[in-house]
DNA sequence: AAAATTTGCGCAATCGGTTGCGCATTCTGA
DNA sequence: TCAGAATGCGCAACCGATTGCGCAAATTTT
């Protein structure tokens, strides 16, 4: 069913040429005569001679594809990262090749072995939550550049795209307290992320700026479990005095943690508040919203972390590191 | 800065053996000498020697890729096809090379055409809304094997995976005319989709079995844009006998119908009705989620359609095009 | 009409591996 | 001790395209 296209060998030998005379010709070199120009154009066209990409990807020492890691590839976060990835990829001719690390380190080493191994031009990646040995990369670095975005590697080695979160934290912290409200707890996400040190690095500097004592018994981190967040809420609704105002560090376990609310007969926006770090779109179709959220841009997230990539990968020799830090928004609904 | 791996030809040359002493060393050939071996083997991981993989896949005429093409990155239900299909791929050894045709006709055909010139050994496709003409699909053909999924095209020459959305609309109209309620509106795609068809004719077929009169200023197709669905919904509203029930064929087309519904001061659940056809994971966090959805099992559609690609890309000469039907499920809130 | 160009095309090397075949050398058995 | 087998390794072709160089014929120049 599957027909084969020809090569340039079966081209020459019908037509009587050489197979360099062929290439040429489809080249339009000077060299070759107007007439073996038409002739062999005019076969290619009929038997659907197309050339065989591996062989010029082998030839040329490029592949233009573009290895992408990332924790999830439906989380919505991550989706719009990619989207943005994918177009500004396009653009240049590169395409993507995208593995999920699920948040395992095993998966994670696994994806960059074998993008490696199909011999990706670059690779981008966004850390799972579970990678604490990063060795991985430096052996991967011998051979491709690597940019990291979001979920970065701070590394002078590498490239990195991502959201100031420490700003962000500190603008959220400054508004609740602004408006009166400074019973305020932070869910935080899994240690080993560079984004928890700083939503918490943030939160800390705000509260002391207004002259709010930090409450350790406020700081939680959970893992990405639904029944971790549930018993970390719980403990939270349990203390003498209950915060006022949960900070999710994603929609997800805001949303999970209403839910814990609701069941105690709490009522949102009312006993008790949410803002979050991760502003999904179906959000505002909620009756109670979050009060505040911040938008991140992940599209724009993803563009520039690609734009990174093509120069390292189009410029390899003049090559520098850099870092990108995207400045979050804070928004109130 | 990147320092590329050396070739058989340095490693051989070091050792003072022949290159393909060296490659089959590597492959623990029977007739190379144990000391041979073990001298290749130490300097090859001290030299942190690795194959290029486009020598190989040049020589083996494979690439290990495999192309997706689909009409959004950033549509839930798209993920979690795609994450199936990345899973199964992955656990083969493939990997996934991913392009967003944006439901645009053009980005389609660019996208199929870049995936052949990247040389991937197989396609896997969900329509775009726009695609009308199918050619690019056929000269394609000549190159690798395609199967579509989800947004499939009918034509004996191409493998298909897809939710047998017929069957799951007359379930679901079934079961609101068995709750008493008749009067159903139907809002659905655009008619370029075969799905469309599919979901009209099996919503009929219920209302005739039940002997329910078909009101065709019930039913209304809508392009994906907001602005479609607020007009289609006004229209439906001011109808003098206006639907008790709105199925919308997805979760976002159902939410904003739900604003539109909510200004005019209707309660949902109460006032007015919905059921959806994507039973996408946030709507359960809503207040008044429809009162029923359709799970249509993405993931499961991504494992089978990428099971049949496999297929057709490990045994070419006996691949035959096939069809796979999925069976959805009414779920009831 | 001879010399200098230009035009048209083929030869062969190359990219980095894999693999069939053949040639030594060593080992085995009668 | 000597044929036959087993062992260890190299030569060279090959995958499909690109490209520098060279050679011959056609064309232009003097």
């Amino acid at each position: 069913m599957l027909q084969n296209t020809p090569t340039m060998k079966e081209i020459a030998k019908i037509l009587g040429v050489s197979v360099s005379t062929v290439s040429r010709a489809l080249q339009n070199h000077p060299r070759i005569g107007s007439r073996t120009k038409e002739r062999v154009k005019k076969l290619v066209s009929e038997l659907h001679y197309e050339p065989d990409s591996r062989a010029i990807n082998f030839k040329n020492k490029k592949s233009f594809h573009v290895g992408v890691v990332l924790p999830s590839l439906t989380e919505q976060f991550f989706s719009l990262a990619l989207s943005g990835i994918e177009e500004t990829l396009m653009a240049e001719g590169y395409s993507m090749v995208v593995m999920q690390s699920k948040n395992e380190y095993a998966r994670e080493t696994a994806a960059i072995a074998s993008l490696i191994k199909h011999g990706v031009d670059g690779i981008l990646v966004s850390l799972a939550a579970e990678t604490y040995n990063k060795s991985h990369f430096y052996n991967a670095t011998h051979q491709v550049p690597i940019v990291f975005f979001d979920r970065i590697l701070k590394h002078p080695r590498y490239s990195s795209v991502y959201v100031d979160l420490s700003k962000a934290a500190r603008d959220m912290t400054a508004f609740l307290i602004a408006k009166g409200l400074t019973n305020i707890a932070l869910i935080n996400g899994p240690n080993s992320l560079q984004a928890t040190d700083d939503r918490l690095t943030g939160y800390v500097r705000a509260l002391k700026e207004h002259d709010v004592p930090v409450a350790m018994e406020y700081i939680k981190n959970v893992d990405l479990s639904m029944e971790d967040t549930v018993q970390k809420v719980t403990d939270l609704l349990d203390l003498p005095r209950p915060p006022k105002v949960i900070m999710a560090f994603h929609d997800y376990i805001a949303l999970d943690a209403m839910q814990v609310c609701k069941q105690r007969g709490l009522k949102i926006n009312q006993d008790i508040y949410f803002v979050t770090f991760s502003n999904l779109s179906f959000c505002s179709y909620l009756d109670n919203p979050p009060i505040a959220t911040v938008e991140q841009f992940p599209t724009e997230l993803g563009i520039r972390a690609s734009g990174l990539l093509l120069n390292a990968m189009q410029h390899p020799d003049s090559y520098e590191p850099s870092e990108i830090v995207i400045a979050p928004e804070l928004i109130v609904r």
